[in-house]
DNA sequence: CCAAAATCCGAGTAGAATACTCTGACTTTA
DNA sequence: TAAAGTCAGAGTATTCTACTCGGATTTTGG
């Protein structure tokens, strides 16, 4: 799998939630307004965030979602993995397939070893890491 | 983009070719059949890769492909390249695309960071890495 | 010189993946 | 009790991937 849309727009609701974190939960249809993703896509997405365990979801009224975990302690790894599954560069990295097409693969080791640097990096940042690089871009662009 | 079964196939072809360095060319016959990859694709593939500078080819009999620089000298940022396109992890990474969703997007500095990253990674690695690594992986299989 | 061996070139295509939608249920609270 | 919200599963249009096909062109061995 690679990065799709589903984890970019993940991602832009991830940050609104953790600019938000102080318990007061954030409804689908005001994060979909922020960040303009389609209403129902991102009710998707939500629901996989909630199913991994990245967000608690109250109902009825004045409800939506909060982060169930520090934005310090969520990774970009885990957001995308629970969005496009696991980290494959490669379409013959994916666990779901086995790449048997040549005993003694030139390619595998190769392939394996980038993968695994960007799932490190990927498990590097977090979601704090991402606003606040935005606040200082932020600063960047207005001075 | 991401990187898909071309850049794979591609790599593999040339690293047959980087093994086989000494002007000999190698057809795509020989190429296909050792590397199991379906001929009239990698006539493609290796059409772009010359295409991009990468090989040279010899038509007529006893024709072929030769790299047209030495093993050291041709990255995989490259290959890559010349196959899939600029390195986009992200779809709104994507330089054909603009993403204008959000003005002050929340997640494009973290992808392009991210992206840079792998860009960069893939620039260090060279096709002789590649096949060393072979080399040390079937030490130890072997071993 | 000519047939075979090779690359070149452009168009076309089946199947899978992405990026969504739709419908209807269930849950909570003002 | 109705409105505001999530939950759940199926369905779909478009794009992308991973190829194929047909024929032209180039080179060389015999």
């Amino acid at each position: 799998m690679r990065v799709t849309r589903k984890s970019d727009y993940g991602l832009r609701a991830l940050c609104t939630l953790a600019r938000q974190y102080n318990g007061e939960p954030v409804s689908i249809g005001q994060l979909s307004a922020e960040h303009k993703i389609p209403e129902p896509f991102l009710e998707k997405i939500m629901q996989e965030l909630r199913e991994h365990g990245l967000v608690e979801a109250t109902h009825g009224r004045g409800g939506g979602y909060v982060l169930s975990k520090r934005p310090s302690q969520i990774s970009l790894r885990e957001i995308v993995q629970a969005l496009d599954g696991p980290i494959a560069l490669v379409t013959c990295l994916d666990p779901n397939l086995k790449c048997s097409i040549e005993t003694n693969c030139p390619t595998s080791s190769i392939w394996e070893i980038i993968n695994q640097k960007l799932d490190e990096y990927l498990n590097s940042l977090t979601l704090s890491d991402v606003i606040n690089m935005q606040q200082s871009e932020r600063v960047k662009v207005s001075s």
